[in-house]
DNA sequence: CCAGAGATATGCT
DNA sequence: GCATATCTCTGGC
């Protein structure tokens, strides 16, 4: 499978972390980002970077890719391609479970997890967990929509804002999902 | 609602 | 020193 075609994939998908402490958070991802490589500019591994941060994004797929950006926002990212291929996918944004199937909540909960930052931050995601496998370890990925779940809404998973598919043509988003971010730039015209 | 500033990790020049 | 895959707070309309 193709970065961008993961990216895709990846709405709707389950996100399930174990803290040290025992609790358990979970949330489904709304909103994705392709970073495709060595060719794309906007990403950490362009033109073949191999430091140290970006070392997991050179590792298997499946795999967690955490860095910090601004000094105190976590971003994370799933691993896509195979070793020596480093693309990955940023998670934007990220809605509680009970959104998913119809729960209504406030402007303030779907807030919470609105944002490459505030996502990682609403599920305890830190740097820590940067390299780990994310089908074995603390934070686990549920492909697809949560089993015995159907997607609602009338969302149109894969399809982002139509007026925003010549400036983020790597992003796509659950459309109609209140989480979702837009740059405020830009106009919010949404795909039907 | 919108614009600006500040915080401050990581990597590049 | 400078830029960045960001967020929060502030002050203005």
């Amino acid at each position: 499978m193709g970065t961008e075609e993961a990216a895709r994939a990846l709405l709707g998908a389950l996100l399930v972390h174990s803290l040290p402490g025992g609790e358990r958070r979970s949330a489904v991802v709304v909103e994705t980002e392709a970073y495709l490589g060595i060719g794309d500019p906007a990403c950490h591994t362009w033109r073949g970077r191999r430091t140290a941060r970006v070392l997991p994004m050179w590792g298997p797929a499946g795999h967690a890719y955490v860095y910090r950006v601004y000094g105190r926002n976590d971003c994370f990212n799933v691993v896509t391609r195979r070793r020596g291929v480093p693309e990955a996918v940023l998670v934007r944004a990220v809605v509680p479970l009970s959104w998913w199937i119809g729960d209504v909540w406030t402007r303030e909960e779907v807030r919470a997890g609105s944002g490459p930052g505030r996502a990682c931050r609403l599920l305890g995601i830190t740097t820590e967990l940067s390299g780990f496998s994310l089908g074995s370890g603390p934070l686990r990925l549920r492909s697809g929509p949560p089993r015995g779940f159907e997607v609602v809404r009338g969302a149109r998973v894969g399809v982002g804002y139509a007026g925003e598919a010549a400036a983020w043509p790597l992003r796509f988003a659950v459309a109609g999902c209140p989480a979702v971010t837009r740059p405020r730039s830009l106009l919010p015209v949404i795909a039907t």
